[in-house]
DNA sequence: GTCTATAATGTGATAGAC
DNA sequence: GTCTATCACATTATAGAC
């Protein structure tokens, strides 16, 4: 049902959510979109009732794909160690782009954290699902200190490293703070 | 000499550091700076060619400000781990506003990181005086690793800390997680 | 040197033909 | 439903009066 509406509909949420992510939100013009999706222009205003609607939905798919992802890495293993080595492994597939254009929730984070801009949502609540989802790993493993400061501590080095690799323009960055970090992780 | 050429030019340059960090380069117009600095809009072209020049004085004014910061703490403490130190106080008195606004080096790196802007000088060496410096400074303590990867190491956890801080509107996740890289130096 | 008026361009958004 | 033409506005930048 609306097969052509709700397919045109999803290429423009991903065209933009690939341009938001390389170029920014602002930077990134109704005529980029249209080049990439081969849509004129005016034509946005039938799907969408306007930019920030597009930048709601792009927000949404990212939500649910980030759920998908870790209802995956929640199958895929029992032992919670096992299962934030899963996050790890993503992160380390992915040093390549994430060395190119930074992190995508995190540079979002940042561009709707600055003042005058609209975000569709407190911007922490896109770091939510993964802050929650490590939390319960560090719980079920017991580990000394407090399972939520262990999350945050997890997700700061992952940004830190993702950031800093990015603005270097070197992988290894990332690659190498993944080691240690893994080995952090054998140490508790 | 200039004093009063040199005196406006200092004005609009300070002017525009604030917003361009409250605000971002791209979202910050000129009329904004012209607000902050009661001077008309069409002034500016007299005393800057472009708005990427104004950028470009005021990365300027940042790294010497930067050196200037090193060098008073190269001056207060012989000890480099005390060195080391004086860094992260500073991080820790200026919690709130990294809270509030983020990174003024890390949000500026990523804005101008992102395709189709035009930095005035390679991103990343707005990072170097602090990782050189750091660097020397675990020289200097003759630790296990490699100076150069302990001092980016510092630069993630760093980063890290100040971003989701950020993003969680939390001084206190700065707070804890700088105890942490305190306590990790003393481990060294 | 200082200011105002305005150009040139690009943006998000709308109206209306077909 | 799809497309084109165009609006209203903000932006950087320029020209020229005083």
């Amino acid at each position: 049902m609306n097969g052509k509406l709700e397919d045109k509909r999803a290429r423009i949420v991903d065209s933009a959510d690939r341009l938001f992510y390389q170029q920014g939100y602002r930077q990134t013009s109704f005529t980029d979109i249209a080049r990439e999706t081969r849509l004129p222009r005016g034509n946005f205003y039938y799907y969408f009732p306007s930019k920030d609607a597009i930048l709601a939905a792009v927000v949404a798919a990212r939500l649910t794909a980030i759920q998908h992802m870790l209802n995956e890495w929640e199958r895929s293993a029992s032992d919670p160690r096992q299962r934030i080595d899963r996050f790890l492994q993503m992160l380390r597939t992915a040093a390549g782009e994430l060395s190119r254009f930074g992190c995508p929730l995190g540079t979002l984070a940042q561009e709707l954290g600055k003042a005058g801009a609209a975000p569709p949502l407190p911007i922490y609540q896109l770091f939510e699902p993964f802050r929650g989802w490590l939390t319960r790993q560090f719980e079920a493993m017991g580990s000394a200190g407090a399972a939520d400061e262990q999350a945050m501590h997890v997700l700061v080095r992952a940004q830190g490293a993702t950031q800093m690799s990015h603005i270097y323009g070197r992988p290894s960055i990332l690659e190498h703070e993944l080691d240690r970090l893994s080995e952090w992780l054998d140490g508790l």
